[in-house]
DNA sequence: CGAGGGATTGACAGTAATCAAGGGATGTGG
DNA sequence: CCACATCCCTTGATTACTGTCAATCCCTCG
């Protein structure tokens, strides 16, 4: 079952208020009163890697603000395979379909140790009908959503497997030092639609060619360069 | 140099709030003095098949609802092919990222002769602050998008090419009368990610094996239940 | 040390892209 | 009214890529 180790749990008031990442959050824009109609306890949720969120169907009672960690969104196929559909990093929400339909739309698990916070679907209905700056957060979050379903598709779901893994390798590097750190062969092959040997063979032939160096614990150095070679030739 | 016949010019208050298909629009739930504060005109525009809307980086000046027809949004790649990466149609949205973004993200063509209506950002932006009820309503259209994203995503980019042809053909089918109404080879190959050749080869197949029955002009009845089966089969 | 799960590699079959040629409808000009 | 040009669709032959099935390797954990 679940390990949610709450590290804290409040009425709202004071650390949403305080909150260290709230400059990325739903509630960037939140004014010191808004903070007054939250009245059920928002909790901070951490979850290892592996576990689950929620399900597709599920009743969505939450949403979730990413502080740390990497979530994953999935759809699964009549065959039983799955497809991921999105990643969600620090400031994104989980189950924003909530303000909108009684059930989840996906499978929410953690791709790696995340920091969670669950906020109470009616919190953010309450915020939505009664102050205006939950508004344009709210729009901004289905905006991104938007944009990385277009991005997804038009760059790791187009061209051969070669270059959509390459396409894929570099949006996960850091561009500050070139360092990037990969997910298993299985969660790569359903990020981009092939399967787990096709995506080792190709991560493979990228050590081979030095596009990257394998540091270990599934974590690389990329020459990036040389990939934005590969994921413009075909 | 477009083609922009326009059927009607006015300031707002009288036209839209008559409007034949306002129960599926973005301003379905406005209220009488909701008009009020369009002060902008709202332009009828038909244009036909091949037509452009706008570009991607081109300012965001309007939105466009979708009264019939159906627009394509797509992103061109690198090496000049393009991917379609969502079609709308009646009660649909072109260009909702006006209201975020500064210019459009996607190209926007007339994929089937199409009356729309021409929306100035300001008048949104200004409903957008001054009445809640429009709000609900963009929520719905960003959700649609997302989900109509993540749907192409695991129904149109994954599997064999024959099941995602099959897919797409069912999408396209009038569940009443089974009927169905293809686009080019190329488009239908610009949804799927994959060539006019092999799309071609595929359609062929079916109307040999008696899914699709050719009524010309790119009209079939579709065997919905042989489709099914081929949607599923790999 | 052994067991288990993921990653890698090989051999092969099946699928789709590519290159190239022909067919059919539509519209225009003689 | 017919001839022709154009555009799209179709089909064939071939190549290249990717999936499948299976064996082995490697690392971690118990």
């Amino acid at each position: 079952m679940e390990n949610q180790a709450i590290a804290n749990a409040w009425t709202g008031i004071s650390s949403c208020e305080s909150c260290g990442i709230r400059h990325l959050a739903l509630f960037a824009d939140l004014e010191h009163d808004d903070f007054e109609l939250i009245h059920k306890p928002i909790m901070e949720v951490n979850k290892s890697t592996g576990e689950s969120l929620y399900g597709e169907g599920d009743d969505a009672t939450h949403l979730y603000t990413v502080r740390s960690g990497v979530i994953k969104l999935t759809h699964y196929l009549p065959d039983g395979g799955q497809r991921i559909v999105r990643l969600l990093r620090t400031g994104d929400v989980a189950g924003l379909e909530a303000l909108v339909n009684p059930t989840y739309e996906h499978y929410a698990t953690v791709l790696r140790d995340a920091e969670l916070c669950q906020i109470p679907r009616d919190v953010v209905e309450r915020l939505n009908k009664e102050t205006p700056r939950i508004h344009s957060q709210l729009l901004a979050r289905w905006h991104t959503a938007v944009q990385q379903a277009d991005e997804w598709l038009t760059e790791l779901s187009t061209g051969s497997s070669k270059s959509r893994v390459a396409r894929l390798v570099i949006g996960l590097s850091d561009k500050g030092d070139n360092s990037c750190h990969l997910f298993s062969r299985e969660d790569l092959g359903a990020i981009l639609g092939v399967t787990t040997e096709t995506t080792s063979r190709i991560i493979a032939e990228f050590k081979r060619d030095g596009s990257l160096k394998d540091l270990g614990k599934n974590h690389f150095r990329a020459d990036l360069p040389k990939l934005e070679t590969i994921a413009n030739e075909n």
